[in-house]
DNA sequence: GTGAAAGCGCTAACAC
DNA sequence: GTGTTAGCGCTTTCAC
């Protein structure tokens, strides 16, 4: 192993300043540029790698950051699956892992079981991590109590919180509708519990409804299914037969709600229409294709690492960043009300 | 911060002996009931976690792994996403974690872009992880020379490397057409460079067509895209009009297929059947749902867990494991041939 | 600007 | 069985 030590000696320098020299932590103090200069080349010449583990001691800081994610309750085959597969989850991450290399800090990766978030109170106070990000995951008690920096995503605090605008999605998603010419509107997935979203979302759809003098018209789900989806929309829709169009707060929910509408005989787009929100990977592969609002969930991601670093490092609390808006993807779910309206 | 002499002082006992208590690895020296005792609880009363890089700094071992996930060479929208968003790697993750998790090792993400493979080696040299298990990924070079415990996953080594029985799931796959009467299987999606699966899943079928006398026939494709998909698929049919049911070398090309079939004026299931490997989370929803085969991808990554710490921690090599088979998942674009086989 | 030296918290080899 | 002690490789005062 190449250390610190051999570096310093093969450029005739002392420890402490190939230290200073190589560390991005260590680098307030002015060093010659000769000295910059020999140092980096025997470093390189070495092929020298800091030690993490002992930088860490040393320093008191790991320079990783925990993403937790949530274990899915439900089950698919017989095998437990983590709300990975869903969710577009992978994009969020690709933005966390890019804006968290930029920086040099590492992600590590946790997994928990509903409310047992052990597991990352561990991880800080072992100092494996400087910081957690939560992944649509509310910030435990314990987590905060212990003073751990940390961020939630997608999910209203305690603690920082950061997430796209849903509002604005479910906006989005109804002026669409609205542009499109359709009056009669409703909104399939109201009342999800503890999901930031499912609130805003529903929040956007009346909100546009409002300003368009229409009269809203929402059902709520208990969980997100696309069996709940079904069911609600076909509530929906046999409550209020003048419906032309329907709002889904996400695209599992829109898939439910295409089966029930077809099982009621309407076509789609022709006799309804559904928009979808989420842009998950099955949206363009349902029959027929939904048209449904793309999340900023690469950007919230990078944004994340951001905002987390910064909390990490300054200890002062960051600004609200600025979160890209969400947009419209047009695909073949939506077209512009028939004369079944009329009536 | 409660260190390891702060838990000795209270339990009366020296500072190596509450290690020996506490550490998983130091743990060879038999200790004294009543010492053990009083020991975990000093540990318990002052809420002690022993922190991880003074750990590894000590003991050489970083009680870490890194996974390594290609960057995908495609965009969705504008920005660049992992192949995190395909392939299941959600299922292989969990179970990846779940292994990792349960040995007492840490998981660290690693994400490259098609052969720059530079960080995970510095991952290794920094001593950040103590072994790689590289993704759908071959180990390179420059890995295996600084004598990094690696393992990939679903792709041929060098160094070792453990996949699931792709050869039996393009097997199972054509075996079910001819358990319901199909004389006459194509096979979508040869050639796909650098791929084990493409060609395993390749001779899976070629060697059940053998097996049931019948004559293969297979169409080439350069790149897993659903247009590729199509493009062979179209091909195929054209070429041979006997045929009455397709085997996809995965689900996306399937999806490809199904859109080819369609625009040839066929229906499926009724004139052409359809198979895809895979089981990814589009499968459901296309239309029809599609039969595909399900690889162990949960089970593969605690496979891989296990697998990878045996190496690191025994640095023998484990004997090749067990895999559980792929198994059929029946939906509705498979059904007996019609008579359209019959001419 | 640079060197010397004191740890960071833990493990493991060695005594007894 | 348990205590003592010497580091692990780096960062960071504090001198000069």
């Amino acid at each position: 192993m190449v250390t610190l030590a051999a570096v310093a000696r093969r450029a005739g320098v002392s420890e402490g300043t190939a230290s200073r020299v190589l560390s991005r932590t260590n680098s307030r103090v002015p060093i010659s540029a000769s000295t910059r200069a020999r140092v980096e080349q025997a470093a390189r010449e070495l092929d020298y790698h800091p030690n993490a583990a002992a930088q860490a001691l040393s320093s008191g800081r790991a320079r990783a950051l925990a993403v937790v994610i949530r274990e899915q309750a439900r089950w698919r085959g017989s095998r437990p699956h983590h709300i990975f597969s869903g969710y577009n989850l992978g994009e969020g991450l690709s933005g966390l892992q890019e804006g968290t290399h930029q920086a040099g800090y590492r992600l590590v990766l946790d997994t928990v079981d509903e409310e047992a978030l052990a597991s990352p109170l561990d991880l800080w106070k072992s100092r494996v991590v400087d910081g957690v990000v939560l992944w649509q995951l509310a910030a435990p008690e314990a987590l905060i109590t212990a003073g751990c920096p940390l961020l939630s995503l997608g999910v209203v605090g305690p603690g920082a919180w950061i997430a796209a605008d849903e509002r604005g999605a479910g906006q989005v998603a109804t002026e669409h509708l609205l542009s499109l010419g359709h009056r009669h509107i409703g909104f399939v997935g109201a009342r999800v519990s503890h999901y930031y979203g499912s609130y805003q979302r529903l929040a956007g759809y009346l909100a546009a409804m409002r300003a368009a003098g229409l009269t809203p018209e929402a059902a709520p789900v208990e969980i997100l299914s696309e069996e709940e989806g079904r069911a609600a929309a076909r509530r929906l829709l046999e409550r209020r037969p003048q419906l032309t169009a329907l709002v889904a707060m996400n695209d599992l929910l829109a898939s439910g709600s295409l089966t029930a509408i077809r099982e009621l005989g309407f076509r789609v787009p022709e006799d309804i229409s559904l928009v979808g929100i989420d842009d998950q990977r099955i949206a363009p592969y349902l029959c027929p294709p939904l048209t449904t609002v793309r999340m900023p969930n690469y950007e919230l991601g990078q944004i994340a690492a951001h905002y987390i670093i910064a909390l990490v490092e300054a200890s002062s609390t960051p600004g609200q960043p600025e979160v890209p808006p969400p947009t419209l993807i047009q695909r073949a779910s939506t077209a512009p009300p028939l004369s079944r309206q009329d009536h």
